[in-house]
DNA sequence: CGTCTATTTGAATGTACTCAAAAGCGGTGG
DNA sequence: CCACCGCTTTTGAGTACATTCAAATAGACG
């Protein structure tokens, strides 16, 4: 029920039975179908969730009208607006499942009593928010650097499922380009 | 002398004159001149530096050796590359002073030593890297929707004192876009 | 099978880039 | 104190790359 979460957890700081035990209750297990939305922008990311299966982007929508997608997250993976989460603030961004989709959710209340009762927790999601910090920080470096052809290649390298699960549009939009362009590059690259 | 050190730590929290007099041993104080680096590409940045004095821009040079700029840090600014420091890999970051510059520095060794000591700092480095990761989330996502015009007036709106204490030619790495193309786009607002 | 969405392709446009050169500015040494 | 040197900023011209708009094709799903 919980073996993937466990698993996850335990990349980083390992647990007792006991303390996994004391864990876990405080995690709801959320259905999602495709499409359907876990935050939508003006609401308060008032929780985090870990995804147990399927997938989920998180995106913003600008004035014209067109969506960024900021981040993907696939089994294992945590997402949710941590600007919103630490100041109560309305997230500017919307997450959202690919596919049919099933969460572990745990409030932002029950989040912070588990970091009292469980200081390893604690130390697990600051460990989380600091390599979420460098794999962005390596992003933003490669945007402003590295030509859209080899950052489209790095990540089919580095992400070959997301090739067949999530559609072009959507990886266009993470590169920071329009679908047309991306479509234009894979020609490209299939000539040569 | 470390005045600015004691408030900025206690914007997120409070110490005891003894707590903080049990930090300050840890800081050494190091005196840059213009241009030079604090962390050259390929050294392990086992320190982390808090800036009194002047500035400093953190950067990445591409194959091309065009120079890419991260971070700037100004007074109350905390600069160091946490990548190398988690890891201990060889940095892909130079960190230089952009003018004459004061950093208090602190060695990972001491660093950590103090998180045992004193878990206010703990949290409160926590506080930091969760703040500083939502910046980033904020300025990739400006990268890939807003306009460079509208970045540099946002960022000229935000730190109005950029504009006077660093290059166009800095700001425009900054930015993602060339000196040239910054250029025009000043003229452009002059204009108007 | 039909409908809706995703992907591809084309043509015209625009934005930022490169390369080159001139003008401006600041700091240093004579 | 001024002249010179190096670096920054501006300007111009040509080019490359991504965008927009429009339309055709392909695929997915009920």
């Amino acid at each position: 029920m919980f073996d993937r979460l466990r698993k996850n957890i335990e990349k980083k700081v390992i647990l007792t039975d006991e303390e996994f035990a004391g864990i876990t209750p405080s995690f709801k297990r959320i259905q999602l179908k495709k499409k359907e939305r876990l935050l939508s922008n003006g609401q308060v990311s008032n929780f985090v969730v870990f995804v147990d299966k399927g997938s989920l982007r998180s995106y913003t929508i600008d004035e014209k009208g067109n969506e960024h997608i900021l981040q993907f997250a696939f089994e294992n993976y945590w997402i949710g607006d941590l600007y919103s989460y630490l100041t109560d603030a309305p997230s500017a961004l919307n997450i959202e499942a690919m596919e049919a989709t099933e969460v572990l959710y745990v409030s932002k209340t029950d989040m912070e009593a588990l970091y009292e009762k469980e200081p390893k927790l604690d130390r697990f999601m600051r460990l989380q928010v600091q390599n979420a910090y460098v794999a962005l920080q390596k992003r933003l470096n490669a945007a402003m650097s590295v030509p859209t052809e080899d950052r489209y290649l790095e990540l089919m390298r580095v992400h070959p499922d997301i090739l067949v699960r999530v559609p072009l549009i959507y990886i266009a939009s993470y590169l920071g380009v329009t679908p047309e362009s991306l479509s234009r590059i894979r020609r490209q690259l299939t000539v040569k």
